[in-house]
DNA sequence: ACAAAAGTGTTACCGTTACACCCATGC
DNA sequence: GCATGGGTGTAACGGTAACACTTTTGT
């Protein structure tokens, strides 16, 4: 990175249209899968492609309403957490740039967002153009949209190791195991000893023992547990692991 | 960014100029003082208020190009490290945008540098518009900066953790002293022991004795190290804690 | 009764913390 | 020789990892 002190005729500002495309990932506990709902492309650019859900920024309207205008429009789900990912924007990454003489750019801000795939019905206008995808096998895509979902699997990693995302998502009552599948759906099989999880988690303090048990099937029923804000909030800003 | 399916009157999309802005800290090891480079406005919107060092993104520009331009509009530096921060883009966080009838939006894509304090040297042209400013009397900043920064100095403490940028910017040889000096200054007076964080660093092994020493007035002569970049590759994606 | 699921306990080990202490140099 | 800065050692503590074990249910 020099120093130029550029004197020659710079050239002019360029005009940006701006996409909201979100990374919405949720956790099939049933099935053991990790899912990404992706949408199949009507038109060009990449007709037929699947891609992730996204929609070019309105007037007067914030990224993040137009995360949320995104989801809503696919899906419909009540609990979910979402914050935004990162800015693609190298000229060249949309097709349609090229299209008239005059430069027209697309920036990509992308969200990343974790509904709870229980009460989360697809909004599919008889066609199936929105679906569930296995992060395991998931296809080419369009755009640059490969590289937003392995960033966004990145980041679902880190939340899951260092927030308590998983709580926005997994009903309010559940069993010790329920979370650990979860964890293990996201992290792999390999994460941590059932026990040890469960002795940290429980050290913790944030989770509560509704006095409440659950019967799956044989075996001895399962505690159901809630997630303490309360007792959450005083531990904000110390070093959280659940590893 | 696809295909809504909306029936209703949608309001049109809006069109964006892009910004970059970036939070450039520095650490003056002399004086223990962690700095952001601010400049101050000449020209509306709020003239004479120091801001980011920020620019508009061209034609055929990519995000991080503005960014290296931006940088070294205004400093002359080699060493350095750069990374996409945040995207700040609700409507108002320009004054700009009401001055036509038609909506022009401005987006702030913001990016953290970290570079070295010593061999930076400030392209003020004969004006006193560029400088470095202690990070704990940053003034009133304009547009959203102030936040823009905060969200920076959260980003530098996390990264001096978990990531090893401060060899980006420290000299080619460095005492354990000098390396200690540097995150006191970022982190606070008890982020450690000096005891412990020596012993910490030189067990993870990416630090090579150069078998040089340097004396500073009095006391022992303290030996340089220098970092290796061959021996911490071998520990990528291996929890890296420098506390 | 026995398999299945949930939950508890134990132990060896390793990293962290908070110090006290030793070493080499300038003045 | 003593202050100054650099460097080493150590003992208490607490968390982690791996594993064995007990409890409670369904069939």
């Amino acid at each position: 990175m020099g120093n130029q002190h550029v004197t020659s005729a710079k050239s002019p500002v360029a005009e940006f249209k701006v996409g909201v495309d979100n990374v919405i990932f949720s956790v099939d506990t049933q099935r053991n899968r990790l899912l990404i709902l992706l949408v199949k492309r009507p038109n060009d650019p990449f007709a037929n492609y699947f891609s992730l859900p996204g929609t070019l920024v309105r007037r007067s309207e914030s990224l993040e309403t137009a995360a949320y205008r995104t989801l809503s429009e696919k899906i419909e789900v009540e609990n979910l957490y979402l914050e935004q990912l990162y800015t693609f924007g190298e000229p060249g990454r949309d097709p349609r740039e090229y299209q008239d003489a005059i430069e027209n750019r697309y920036l990509s801000v992308s969200y990343f967002a974790l509904v709870r795939y229980e009460d989360t019905t697809l909004i599919t206008k008889s066609n199936k153009k929105t679906v569930w995808h296995s992060l395991k096998e998931i296809p080419q895509l369009a755009f640059d949209h490969n590289r937003i979902v392995d960033y966004g699997y990145q980041r679902l990693r880190n939340k899951l190791e260092y927030s308590p995302i998983a709580f926005k998502v997994l009903p309010e009552a559940f069993t010790l195991n329920d979370l650990y599948q979860f964890y293990t759906t996201v992290l792999g099989e390999n994460f941590s000893d059932y026990s040890n999880f469960r002795a940290r988690l429980l050290k913790l303090g944030f989770l509560t023992d509704t006095g409440l048990k659950v019967s799956r099937g044989a075996g001895r029923p399962a505690a159901l547990y809630r997630f303490d804000e309360d007792a959450f909030a005083l531990l904000k800003d110390k070093p959280l692991v659940f590893i």
